[in-house]
DNA sequence: TCGCACGATGTCAACGATGTCCCAGATTGT
DNA sequence: ACAATCTGGGACATCGTTGACATCGTGCGA
């Protein structure tokens, strides 16, 4: 393996007998070059196996690259994944490539993988935060680079944002559960202390209080270690003196455990999920689904906006959510 | 939003006192500064908003980054995305970032993104070989950058390669039926035109060719067709004269549309997967299953050692595979 | 007390590509 | 026929950082 070291611009104007702006010329400018010395050159080039160094070129351009960051948690989350998809797919329609970095959901480390990528000059910056405070990036927004975050708005931060409709989504659902007369709903959350749980919990208490239920404390299963499982919160529900007869999980997680609990019980619990899962459908799981291919793109077209035009103000997008009626969801309680 | 210009070492060095040199110390080298001068171009770096510059910085180390490249068919088959996340990991533990880059399963765009990716001067390439050929890699390689393939071998390629134990799985699973009296047994692949597909078909066929069935064709299902659904196969299977008592699918497609079909059939119809599934533990559904976080891990660490020693010689991996019963494999022929 | 090692810092060039300016010759208009 | 314009091509500086090497005190052993 004789690992010859890579051949530059002038090396490939040396082969071809010009000088490397020529070369140059034919790999980037495209601008007055005879067809004659345009294959001479790109001859050499071949045979040189020369590739253009973009470290080169991006710095002498400015110190612009053509990436865009994607900063996520939890990399295995499909959720957090189809996200991604939808932003690399976007931003390859402008030519512009994705770096993927995980923070292993971890606060302390996401301000340290935030400056390393910057460090590498992405050109615009998507993340779904996980600190409680983002204000650090202030300083990089003023100096022209687009930060979005997804999921969750930022914390002190100026920032566009791509949320979904939590808040109405699971207030939708639990609507619809108590339209068939049910008015003992327990709700599943875990993690309950971010963001999105916290709003999808306040749509649960909104529509139980329009039918006139307050107390809900009971029927709340708010956890914050990870290492309880779904599974557990739903028995303890079911194992309540007044147990309830329907209940709504907050995220993908509670469904998994649900599925698991509910599936063989009689007289039967209704069920609702939030976050659409594959083979849902064959289950019959009722869920609060939205297309998370839709949020990456829209996250990717608020950064390409601001990229494109600067000064543009900063926009807080929310993407729809449905409720798709399965079948779990439609059970009326025991007479 | 004044967008003001980004601070260089240059910048900090006159507010701070001192030569450039001395703040490239304080950011880089670690050497020799005196804890009064660092603490002054911190200052001075901090009130700059300074932040170093990768492109810089590579490049005068000789044009090699920090990134490794993963070139990947279909970002939202949940499969690739959890060998991401293995790759992302492995790579994290060296200080390395992940690049992450689709081809959309097509063939044509795999040279071209992958020259972009080279262009960037990435450290190492992981891909997902889409095309039928690979040799457009070879002067890369030659030049030093270690091409690992994963889930499918290269071709006409010298490379690293990760692969499932696709056979020997998809045998094990196969003769765990005929074991309990099985010998009418259908396959489902699509597209069963590539690598994994086709090993997989040989361990179905190895299976039953050991038990004296040598006549397989008229139970096989493959297409190559991603519009002909799973469901369908299978119907067609189940409406044969001589209907299968077992069926196996080639990967989780296959399983998606198995269970919708099979989960109410009277006599029940024996089935195995291939690939493990959130909620097939809940399903009862047999597969043949695997770590897909370990075999991005693998295929990262593979590329690792050619980075930390360029002449070691190629290697191929099998990352194995296991049988995982969970009822619906378990199902005897009907007497 | 002198030489020398060592710590702290500075000078300069170079990594590879490209923007700017420049030039020689060919072509064009009047 | 001559100036004006265009076309292909080159010289040189430059992007931000760091490696190699130089410089200047200071302290310490001989």
């Amino acid at each position: 393996m004789t690992t010859q070291s890579r051949a530059t611009l002038a090396d490939v104007a040396r082969l071809a007998g010009v000088s490397s702006k020529t070369v140059s010329r034919v790999f980037a400018d495209a601008g007055n070059v005879s067809a004659e010395t345009r294959e001479r050159v790109l001859g050499s080039a071949k045979r040189l196996r020369f590739r253009p160094n973009n470290l080169a070129r991006n710095l002498r351009r400015g110190g612009v690259t053509n990436t865009v960051a994607f900063v996520i948690g939890d990399l295995t989350n499909p959720f957090y994944f189809t996200v991604a998809a939808g932003i690399e797919r976007e931003l390859a329609l402008h030519g512009l490539t994705m770096v993927l970095a995980s923070t292993d959901d971890s606060p302390d480390s996401e301000e340290r993988v935030v400056d390393a990528l910057l460090a590498q000059r992405v050109r615009a910056l998507v993340l779904i935060p996980i600190a409680d405070d983002q204000s650090y990036l202030d300083g990089e927004r003023q100096l022209g680079t687009p930060v979005v975050s997804v999921d969750r708005p930022a914390r002190n931060l100026i920032a566009d944002s791509v949320v979904l409709q939590n808040r109405v989504g699971v207030a939708e659902a639990v609507r619809s559960l108590t339209a068939i007369g049910h008015r003992k709903i327990g709700f599943l959350s875990n993690p309950a202390g971010i963001y999105t749980q916290r709003e999808r919990l306040a749509g649960y208490r909104d529509a139980l209080r329009e039918v006139g239920v307050t107390e809900t404390a009971h029927w709340e299963r708010l956890d914050d270690d990870p290492s309880v499982s779904a599974e557990y919160s739903v028995r303890s529900l079911l194992a309540l003196a007044d147990p309830p007869t329907a209940i709504v999980a907050g995220n993908n997680r509670g469904s998994a455990g649900a599925v698991r609990v509910l599936r063989d019980l009689d007289p039967p619990v209704a069920f609702i999920g939030f976050d659409d899962f594959e083979l849902a459908d064959a289950l019959g799981i009722s869920v609060v689904a939205y297309d998370p291919i839709e949020l990456g793109r829209t996250a990717a077209r608020l950064a390409l906006g601001h990229l494109a035009d600067p000064d543009s103000f900063t926009t807080q997008v929310e993407i729809p959510t449905r409720l798709i009626q399965r079948g779990s969801g439609e059970i009326p309680p025991p007479a």
